[in-house]
DNA sequence: ACATATTTGCAATTGTGTTGCAAATTTTAT
DNA sequence: ATAAAATTTGCAACACAATTGCAAATATGT
């Protein structure tokens, strides 16, 4: 099973560490994005708080999970859909917060929206979150 | 010149204090939004640091400012043009954040747009942050 | 299998935000 | 204008999140 994983990792020129298998695993099965504390929570083999913030910049800068800007300022991963470049992200998909459940998930499918700035504003990258309630919390 | 800001606190059902019409004073006269740390800076009598917080959240309750969701996860306040209902925001506009300078603006004027989301999904709200170059840093 | 390079875990440190409480300030009623 | 009541402030202490330096452990390339 973490033949892929494995090979992620060597593409992206990682060692490979059971610190990684694991936390890329967990990416993987998760059912939307990952906060620093689900992992400490989750990890079965206790992996240090500070490999965990390590690895998580790391699988960052390397393009494989990027950061999701919550509206209430707390920090979450998910899996990049389709490698992002080393160093460079390039996905402009809604993400969306539950509020009941709090899950947070990638809208692949839903692009973010072009808008018309002010003139001189030079618009690079656009980032939007859309709170409410998912389709199982929704009642 | 405090008269108005004076006024804008008892409209509220806000003592007056000095604190209160200093923070007020630096949104006003601010090219952008402000976070706890530029506040903290920009005192000239130093106020403390519990003070700002709690300062900045009874602003927010009142509906005088907003919180700004950015993209790094760093929390910034700025006016709510109209003034909001009491707890309860209503500002639907697009943010920008200047990648050179990191000024963050509020683009008033240019209102967040809807998209369709996949099935069973139930919104609430919408945030849209831009990153790019404000007017006086595009070269 | 060994030498080299990378990663990990620990301890210590920094940063951010919160809470309780007494002193100071503001408001309200007189 | 003054005194009592209510609110706000500043300090100390705390809780939690995140970062750094460094030695020990693990992974890689030959």
């Amino acid at each position: 099973m973490s033949e892929a994983i494995k090979d992620l990792l060597k593409k992206n020129h990682m060692s490979v560490t059971d610190s990684r298998l694991q936390i890329l695993d967990m990416f993987y099965h998760a059912p939307g994005a990952l906060a620093h504390a689900d992992i400490e929570k989750k990890a079965s083999d206790k992996i240090d708080r500070v490999t965990i913030y390590r690895t998580l910049q790391t699988f960052e800068e390397k393009g494989i999970i990027h950061t999701i800007p919550t509206a209430d300022n707390s920090v979450k991963y998910a899996l990049c859909k389709d490698q992002c470049a080393e160093g460079h992200h390039h996905d402009n998909h809604v993400h969306f917060v539950c509020d009941k459940c709090s899950k947070t998930i990638c809208l692949d499918d839903v692009h973010v929206p072009e808008v018309k700035l002010p003139k001189g504003f030079q618009p690079h990258q656009s980032n939007m979150v859309v709170n409410g309630f998912c389709s199982d919390c929704r009642s």
